[in-house]
DNA sequence: ACAATGACATAAG
DNA sequence: GCTTATGCCATTG
């Protein structure tokens, strides 16, 4: 069984371009329903991503600009993550906010994966 | 074991 | 919609 930021990694990177979750979301689906604040802090502990597109191909890489509030708002104060540099590589990717700063969940949102492949991602061999 | 920490969620005013 | 207050929980010192 992997740790919880483990698990937390490995499902923020199935969230697919373009398309944004939430913490409680991630939390929920690795089952522990409450468990979203530590969803954040896993995200914080990450190197902040390059925006120019350095990525040079590693899978390793986590997308957390992906993942925000259960409201749909971009929900850092980190300087190592800005909210600009998020919402810039969302924008990037083709997801729009809103004048107030709002991300429409309807357009936007990810459903998710099907609990057999949350159970193999929790599982541990990668 | 205990207290502190953290990019949340939710309810209330 | 905004601000507070409270509950949450894995990790760390």
């Amino acid at each position: 069984m992997a740790g919880f930021f483990e698990q937390v990694y490995r499902l923020v990177r199935r969230v697919p371009p373009g398309r944004v979750t939430s913490y409680g979301a991630l939390a929920r689906m690795l089952g522990h329903p409450r468990a979203a604040r530590t969803v954040g802090w896993a995200l914080h502990m990450l190197p902040p991503s390059d925006p120019s597109g350095a990525r040079d191909g590693s899978e390793d890489e986590v997308p957390w600009w992906r993942v925000i509030n259960s409201r749909g708002r971009i929900s850092t104060s980190c300087i190592e993550h800005s909210a600009d540099l998020q919402r810039a590589l969302l924008e990037a990717e083709g997801v729009e906010f809103d004048e107030r700063g709002y991300v429409s969940w309807e357009r936007f949102g990810w459903e998710g994966l099907p609990g057999p492949e949350v159970e193999a991602l929790i599982r541990d061999d990668p």
